[in-house]
RNA sequence: GGCCCGUUGGUCAAGUGGUCAAGACGGAGGCCUCUCACGCCUCAAACGGGAGUUCGACUCUCCCACGGGUCACCA
């Protein structure tokens, strides 16, 4: 065989550096798992300061979902989880989408046959019954198929796969980061299919080979391949290649049976963004759920990206699945709404503010100021402002508010007090107003939300508001504000 | 069913033989207050079960129960 392409394949391996790799199949969109994942391969790559690497597994040609690829490099990209080396910046160990490697894969299962850890199977493919061919896969007459006649078949042009020969006896160790070492036995294990009948590797094989080549120093999965994982060190054994570390990461659950799936409509990253989620909030939850910061730190719930790839470490990984909790993402959320500079929440509540206030009278960023402590999520923010634009149709019953005391009749007589001190008003602004009201109150010797509440209530025709009567009022302007005052005295006629 | 893994309040979780078993979300109550929020304070709420080991187990061992994963020419 071809010695010196092996040869020179290792030689391009870089050593040295921790290098971490994400691979995803192009089969569908990034629900919040594979977020998961690609955060914490990522955060392993940046806290040893060693390379991330996006590999595409798209050797199943039936499952490819158009536009999937797109969704996952978009994804990344606005989660500022930037790939050193991948297949659209190329690096030293490419290609990096695997049906561009597809000779690799035969050469290498090739090898391993001449090793005696794989041999050619030419039985029938599996069918849809659990009977198979009949007889236990150890039993598999191709497993001790002679030289010769192995040639005889091939030269005769019957379809092959390649299977690995796994050793009947014995039991094979392997270590998880997180899980430890886990024992099995080998006669539990399968000769599972390394090379298709279409020349292309399975994911298990494909997996062995690109780590491998590509140099990677922690591989990072989901656990769903624990048990597959002893089929991976009898591979490496095999090839004599050094053994990567694995971290496998329990998934991230809708609830205490169910993995998060889109097809029970559970959300991907994009469908919480589009649900007024910020990405830095989905971030920091996401990596709460599955770790979970040790020592002095270990109270701290708040962190950015950059701080995560400081403090990011094995030992935090847990082993129990974690149930994904909406209620918790949308206080994140809240709390990152909070802690941006009101300038920039202005900004990206705008468009959500405009959804339902078009007046362009209405000063935005006023608005926004009362919106910054009051809304979860961006989506919360269109029907709470919408009285802006128009007072809604209310009842009279809303001027009725047990804890201010207020009543329609109080609510007449403040509303009547209040209407020509406002009218008087020379400067409008929140200021002014709230100077004129109080002393107004005081005046009246009665307390500040009996006059409050009616001057609210007929300002915005609502029981609740974002902001107080002052507030409001100031960002209604002078002539709808009177306006609207007036409106509701008559009501109360 | 075989094999593997897991199991601390409703949820995320700290804990690594001796603690009144952290903290957060959610819940309840209160304070603040021109409504609602924000903020602050208080409260309720947990080691799946059973045997061991030990002076002493959430922490170690075994068994059971429950949950998950995997047994594809899918990843």
């Amino acid at each position: 065989m071809d010695k010196q392409f092996f040869v020179d394949m290792e030689a391009r391996i870089p050593k040295g550096k921790v290098r971490t790799r994400f691979a995803p199949s192009p089969t569908g969109y990034m629900h919040v798992g594979n977020l998961r994942t690609a955060l914490y391969t990522w955060l392993i790559a940046r806290r040893a300061g060693g390379t991330f690497i996006f590999r595409l597994e798209d050797t199943d040609q039936s499952r490819q979902v158009e536009g999937a690829t797109e969704i996952i490099y978009r994804t990344l990209g606005e989660c500022g989880l930037v790939h050193d080396e991948g297949p659209d910046i190329g690096g030293p160990v490419g290609p990096y989408i695997q049906t561009q490697r597809r000779d690799l894969y035969g050469k290498y299962a090739k090898l391993l046959v001449e090793k005696g850890a794989a041999y050619y199977c030419f039985c029938e493919k599996q069918g849809d019954e659990e009977e198979s061919a009949g007889f236990e896969r150890a039993e598999d007459p191709c497993r001790n198929l002679s030289a010769a006649e192995v040639e005889e078949k091939l030269s005769a042009g019957l379809p092959y796969v390649i299977r690995q020969k796994v050793p009947q006896e014995g039991t094979t160790t392997f270590r998880d980061v997180s899980y430890g070492e886990i024992t099995v036995e080998n006669k539990t294990l399968d000769d599972q299919v390394l090379l298709k009948r279409d020349g292309l590797p399975t994911y298990n094989f494909a997996n062995v080979v690109d780590d491998h080549l590509m140099g990677i120093t922690h591989v990072v999965r989901g656990s769903e391949y624990l048990s597959s994982a002893p089929k991976y060190n009898l591979l490496y054994e095999a090839f004599g290649w050094e053994i990567p570390e694995y971290v496998h990461c329990s998934p991230v659950m809708r609830d205490q049976q169910h993995k998060m799936s889109k097809r029970h409509g559970d959300p991907s990253y994009e469908d919480l963004r589009a649900q007024g989620y910020l990405t830095e909030a989905i971030l920091n939850y996401v990596a709460l759920l599955g770790w979970s910061p040790k020592g002095e730190i270990a109270e701290q719930e708040i962190f950015s990206l950059s701080e995560l790839a400081e403090v990011f470490d094995l030992a935090g990984i847990s082993k129990s699945p974690a149930i994904f909790d909406l209620a918790k993402l949308d206080h994140f959320n809240a709390l990152y709404l909070r802690a941006m500079e009101p300038e920039a929440f202005a900004k990206t509540a705008e468009p959500y503010i405009r959804q339902s206030v078009k007046n362009p009278a209405i000063d935005v960023a006023a608005v926004a100021a009362l919106l910054q402590a009051r809304c979860e999520k961006l989506t919360d923010i269109p029907e709470k402002v919408d009285f802006f634009d128009a007072l809604p149709e209310y009842d009279t019953e809303l001027f009725v508010h047990k804890k201010s005391k207020s009543s329609i009749e109080s609510s007449r007589e403040m509303l009547d007090a209040a209407i020509p001190a406002l009218e008087a008003l020379e400067v409008w602004d929140a200021e002014s107003i709230h100077a004129t009201l109080m002393a107004l109150a005081e005046e009246k010797q009665v307390k500040n939300a009996l006059l409050m509440w009616p001057v609210r209530i007929a300002a915005a025709g609502k029981a609740v508001t974002p902001g107080g009567a002052v507030e409001i009022c100031a960002i209604l302007g002078r002539e709808e504000t009177l306006c609207r005052l007036k409106a509701g005295r008559e009501k109360l006629n």
